[in-house]
DNA sequence: ATAAGTCACGAAAACGTTTTCGTGTTAAAA
DNA sequence: TTTTAACACGAAAACGTTTTCGTGACTTAT
């Protein structure tokens, strides 16, 4: 077992000092080329590889950078961190990873974990809990202390730093208008309860879509689900809920569904009742995620392009990092990804 | 913008030294109470916490472990990434991600970058490249410089460390059982190429289930798949490849996939064919992902509990980490999580 | 009153780097 | 021959901790 060589190893083996070991190994003018040959033959040798904590310590900055995120069993946030992991990678940082598994505290605590010297910098998206409770002070505080921050997805506007989004409005609003266009007269809404952004927007965009067509959107075509639940362990619960939505509303020829999950339970339910998809009832979901791929018929939604999420955001940060610029009054910027309809078979 | 405070400057404000404002607050009974009042009072004002990079380079030791798998973007490992965080948190550790991306190259640069100092060990499953060129000298490597190494799921025999599996073989073979107990006579099997370890010994569960049922594996009923192309972008590929399987063995009566997308396009192109699952096939995949669960028809499948073997490496990982056994001639374990059948529509 | 012991604190080393600033030696210039 | 400059290297500080050891100032026991 051969630990790791440091500069005062081979300074001692060699009979230098530290000082021009570490010179050698830069290649600095300073030391003559006999010594650096020796010097550096030594180090090829041993491997010797500069301690990255050690650099971390004296340089202030760690170059990596933590993301928290609420789940990562989730195809958009393992796509995210695809993103960003590349990006990081490239430029020559790592990432670290924090779970809040949708919970304030954990939310905190792993940011304290991390802003004590671990990372340069955080990419979040944040928490449903953090959403409801509407407490923020973690951001605050982090970002009072020099480290800057980018949010992606769910962000909140209340702070005021880099944010990466997607065009939850639009994308909506363009995914309820192909429903009208292919003829659909009464269109349901699966959504969840306000307090989420993204579910918050996605809805709106709905009902503008309605509105510039000049249909008047119905509550009984609205379903908001209590997502505190996690539907992935409680599937009959969702689907009774959207089986009501069905039966109590005989009329609807369209869906859209502000995720995946909803998406495919609309269809399933829908199949169930005897009614085809598309034909009878069109879906449009809103996710990245294989379900949408797979299933049968398969899923036409809106693409969020998370990977590309990821990218941006980790470049946000480190552009941010990178820029000696360390005024307080930099600007902040929101970069807006847009989204696609990828049409698919639940869709005419 | 109040950068985080030091004990340096704690020390220069109540005019004490820095190691008694260090001794003070961790309560140690060398300070008068007068004195630690101060100074715990004065830290928690100004909101004090240790550096992090400064204690792993004292203490030699991070509190952080890597994590390089092939990708993210798969619902299997970042389940295990989910369960090695769990633990991590639990016992005090930080995750830090590399991807290999299934390049051997990324895997040993990922490694290197991680080895120096960033972590205290690694939890790893190899890239598919790593298995192919059977090049493992970056996992010996790191084991000399004394950095422990757990490999979970893509394991290598030839290297001598802790390991996490699934029982593959047993996984493969009871699913052939039950397809035989449900009255299959013949039994494709859809798999990858040889140099894949969990896909041979899947491979091996299928020929002993069928031997020890006296029924003769034919090598028409036997697909192996290249998995060098990425079929998620080439769907139509894959699927052509089992509709002539499917096409040239007309009495195939049930199917064992290795995984959870060779099953689901089996099913579709049996669908396709006019067959009908379950009732003229079966369908068994392997596998814990969302797809087997939402298809239609839901897919009976092998499941591998992701979870639980990201869990079982990370205590593993973290006991040797914690353990003052220094010795070199320590044993190394492996620990097989047991799979389960969980059935559902694909079979009778 | 002196020796011994406690108390409360500070100095300094250590972890592994980088970098600034000396400094002694040699070679070139005056 | 003396002054100056270049050269090649080392000492030391710094990043932020923890911890060992030392040491004055008291207190207690003799």
């Amino acid at each position: 077992m051969n630990r790791k060589i440091t500069l005062k190893q081979i300074a001692k083996e060699l009979d230098v000092s530290i000082s021009t070991v570490s010179k050698a190994l830069k290649d600095s003018p300073e030391i003559s080329d006999d010594t650096k040959q020796k010097i550096q033959a030594f180090a090829k040798l041993y491997n010797y590889k500069p301690n990255n904590i050690a650099l971390s310590l004296k340089n202030r900055k760690t170059n990596t950078i933590g993301i928290i995120i609420p789940e990562i069993v989730h195809h958009f946030f393992s796509k995210v961190i695809r993103g960003v992991e590349l990006v990081a990678n490239q430029r020559g940082y790592n990432v670290i990873i924090g779970l809040s598994n949708e919970s304030f505290s954990k939310e905190v605590i792993n940011m304290e974990m991390l802003a004590n010297g671990s990372i340069d910098g955080f990419i979040i998206s944040i928490a449903k809990e953090t959403q409801q409770l509407q407490d923020y002070h973690h951001f605050t505080a982090t970002m009072n202390q020099g480290m800057p921050i980018v949010m992606f997805d769910r962000v909140v506007s209340d702070i005021d730093c880099d944010k990466v989004v997607v065009n939850d409005f639009n994308g909506a609003k363009r995914a309820v208008e192909k429903l009208i266009e292919n003829g659909c007269k009464s269109i349901a809404l699966i959504t969840t309860k306000d307090y989420v952004s993204v579910g918050k927007l996605r809805t709106q965009g709905y009902l503008e879509a309605l509105k510039e067509q000049n249909l008047t959107p119905e509550a009984d075509l609205i379903l908001k689900m209590d997502d505190t639940l996690d539907y992935e362990e409680h599937l009959e619960l969702l689907e009774s809920e959207i089986e009501q939505l069905f039966t109590s509303n005989k009329k609807i020829d369209g869906v859209f569904a502000v995720n995946e999950l909803y998406a495919l339970s609309a269809m399933k339910v829908a199949r169930k009742l005897g009614h085809n998809v598309p034909n009878d009832v069109q879906v449009i979901g809103f996710t990245d995620g294989v379900l949408s791929k797979h299933a049968t018929p398969s899923l036409t939604t809106v693409s969020q392009h998370a990977q590309q999420m990821g990218e941006k955001a980790a470049h946000l940060l480190i552009d941010k990092l990178e820029s000696e610029n360390t005024d307080e009054d930099e600007q902040h910027q929101t970069v807006i990804i847009t989204t696609d309809l990828i049409e698919r078979e639940s869709t005419k």
